[in-house]
RNA sequence: GCCGCUGUAGCUCAGUGGUAGAGCGCACCAUUGGUAAUGGUGAGGCCGGGAGUUCGAUUCUCCCCAGCGGCACCA
């Protein structure tokens, strides 16, 4: 007998080997009908498989969050068979569930093109229509083997060697095509329905690695229902709408070129918003005790070579020969710059914690195809800074920069916040005694600090394991930005230490973090974030005073004068136009505020304001308005 | 870097083997209008760069550059 367990909190007994399709027709059935797949203790398992143990039992059925797995994997499925039958010479490799869909990799000489995907879909709701059950078999290894190479399916008889001996080998049939899968699968392919579409086509390397052959990856996304794919379609646009690189331009904050590939040309409105994070972030290391500094941009290539960066990164790195036949590299990081610093002058133990931090334009030749908006860029602006410490104070500075970033993210929206710990990297400098106290050290401060984190493992900087602090935006979208790597490596390369309380000389712990990472890429977040609609201190532009008659252009001038006097950004709008015109003009490039201003509001010295987003227009005495604004415009650190 | 797609006016996009068009924007003129487009007139282009085929290329072919979507990479 199994006992099961309902998500209702009933429990049940029921014979050995009751399936879950039985499970589900003593029920009702109506829910049979309904049924795709049961999981038990929260695994998916298909409607036909036994249930083989006792536990938490459900039955799936297209309404529950589960069934998506299962409608994305056999869409999937379906898709690889409407391949095959389109074209046969094609090979089938790996075809998983991700965010919102599904992919399949193909192995084919000719790639698929964008009219392909119609084809390839009609095909698809054809087999559909067919519902074929999926059946299940397990073939041993041999017959497996046999049948793909026969097939000339080359990749997945490699798929097949790398699965481990002590696993069953699982074919699911639907019709007459098969695949071999892990599962589990619905019963039949109608129950995929038609709320599916394949979005698009890309080259993708097989098993993820750039020494083995592209493939031709396909792309789609599917839905328990046309309306959830509607809704899911329509969310991808308007996505596309908060793109920071259209808002950028339609908004004049910034433009790119072909002859500064991945630099970012700054426009005032665009550079006013990059300097309000700058002095912003400047008072927040102030209050931290942190010293700005400015290292060179260039310096001679030995130092890289001496910092280890020249051997593992030289090949990403701008260089530039002088007449004098010297080879100088522009930095792609602060630190050996920082270090430097931190020599220059005997330091002592009483100095520690030395913390310096710097806005550092770095500059890293990123390969081509990452250069993304001002995501990826070749040019970027770092919120850099190290603290050069005792290994005893390693723990209390983490903690301390931890309730730094997490405080700073607040300010700017971002309460949700995931922090990834990455120790040692495959390529790395230091010896294995190092790297474990550094490990030991960073973790004890997570520790300390009493966060949550997921483990990265592998993902070190080459010089030591490091924080990552992830935001999640308005949209539901992730970007790294903080990190904080503990450093007990380059301190000693490059010969930097202080003197200890015994007077011997010791190497520093070299704490490197940043907060914002990169100031460009933190813009373009922010535009996605708030979708050019800033709150009103980050807005370039805060108010647009327009008028309606030629007789308020006057009044419009002290307006201006008063508001800039309040310490505001403004512009004036006295353009021989209709209301209607300059309320839409300054609506499209989002100013948040719009003061309109007629021969009333001249008359009595008011505004008549309107924001952004907002049809209401409220009246106000102009020295009430402006006080207001500036309330409002006031940094989050700086209120009262 | 790899696979695919794209590149025409400031922007969004039509178009053709015989050196180009729309809307918006811009300039000028008229209009002084109360909260998301007032009307008229006009200017604006080496059709991404280079080579080839051709009597003739923006159009066809090849190479390069850049952008876009992915993959790989990301100190």
């Amino acid at each position: 007998m199994v006992s099961l367990t309902f998500p209702d909190g009933s429990v049940r007994e029921y014979d050995d080997g009751i399936s879950g399709k039985d499970l589900a027709s003593s029920i009702s059935k109506s829910l049979s009908k309904k049924a795709l797949a049961f999981s038990l203790d929260g695994d998916l398992m298909d409607l036909a498989d036994p249930i083989p143990h006792d536990g938490q039992v459900a039955i799936i059925t297209r309404n529950e969050p589960q069934a998506l797995e299962l409608i994305r994997h056999d869409t999937a499925h379906v898709m690889a068979q409407a391949v095959q039958e389109l074209w046969p010479d094609t090979q089938v490799t790996i075809g998983p569930v991700i965010d919102d869909g599904f992919f399949y990799d193909f192995a084919r000489e000719e790639p698929f093109s964008t009219d392909d995907l119609e084809t390839i879909e009609a095909k698809m709701h054809e087999i559909i229509k067919l519902n074929a059950p999926f059946t299940k078999e397990v073939w041993s290894r041999d017959e497996a083997k046999a049948y793909f190479t026969e097939k000339g399916e080359l990749f997945k008889v490699e798929l097949i060697d790398a699965i481990p001996d002590d696993q069953e080998l699982k074919i699911y049939k639907q019709g007459d095509w098969l695949d071999l899968c892990r599962g589990p699968h619905m019963v039949s392919t109608g129950q995929i329905g038609t709320g599916f579409k394949l979005l698009k086509v890309a080259g993708a390397y097989w098993r993820g690695d750039s020494n083995n052959p592209m493939l031709q990856r396909i792309y789609g996304t599917a839905w328990s229902s046309d309306k959830e794919l509607k809704t899911h379609l329509h969310n991808l646009e308007e996505a596309e709408k908060r793109d920071h690189r259209r808002l950028g331009r339609e908004m004049d904050l910034f433009h790119f070129q072909e002859e500064a590939p991945g630099s970012v040309f700054w426009h005032d409105k665009g550079w006013r918003l990059f300097q309000t994070l700058i002095a912003y972030m400047r008072r927040r290391q102030d209050e931290n005790d942190y010293k700005e500094v400015n290292s060179p941009d260039m310096m001679d290539k030995g130092l890289w070579e001496k910092s280890g960066h020249w051997e593992k990164f030289g090949e990403h790195m701008f260089t530039t020969q002088t007449p004098d036949d010297r080879v100088y590299c522009c930095k792609p990081m602060n630190c050996p710059g920082h270090v430097q610093i931190f020599k220059n002058g005997l330091k002592s133990y009483r100095e520690l914690p030395y913390k310096i931090a710097e806005f550092g334009k770095v500059h890293r030749y990123e390969p081509s195809g990452a250069l993304h908006g001002m995501m990826r860029v070749r040019h970027f602006t770092q919120d850099d800074a190290h603290v050069f410490c005792t290994q005893d104070q390693i723990t209390k500075e983490c903690v301390e920069l931890n309730q730094l970033i997490l405080s700073i993210y607040k300010d700017f929206g971002f309460e949700n916040v995931i922090i990834k710990y990455s120790d040692r990297p495959e390529k790395r400098v230091g010896s294995d005694e190092v790297w474990d106290k550094s490990e030991a050290a960073l973790k004890k401060a997570v520790e300390a600090a009493g966060l949550t984190y997921e483990l990265n493992p592998g993902e070190g900087a080459f010089y030591g394991p490091k924080l990552e602090y992830v935001l999640r935006d308005a949209i539901g979208r992730d970007w790294q930005c903080g990190t904080v790597q503990v450093d007990l490596n380059l301190p000693g390369r490059l010969g930097a230490f202080f003197i200890a309380p015994s007077g011997e000389k010791e190497h520093p712990v070299m704490i490197h973090r940043a907060m914002f990472g990169s100031l460009e890429r933190f813009c373009g977040i922010l535009i996605e974030h708030y979708a050019g609609r800033f709150p009103l201190w980050l807005a370039p532009t805060q108010v647009a005073v327009c008028t309606i008659v030629s007789e308020a252009d006057n009044y419009a001038q002290d307006v201006m004068a008063k508001l800039r006097a309040a310490g505001l950004n403004p512009i004036l709008d006295i353009r021989n136009e209709k209301i209607n015109y300059k309320v839409r003009e300054h609506s499209h490039a989002k100013v948040p505020v719009l003061f309109v201003l007629g021969g009333r509001e001249a008359e009595n010295g008011s505004v008549s304001i309107r924001r952004l987003g907002s049809k209401d227009q409220t009246v106000m005495a102009i020295d009430e308005a402006i006080s207001a604004l500036q309330e409002e415009a006031t940094p989050p650190d700086m209120r009262t």
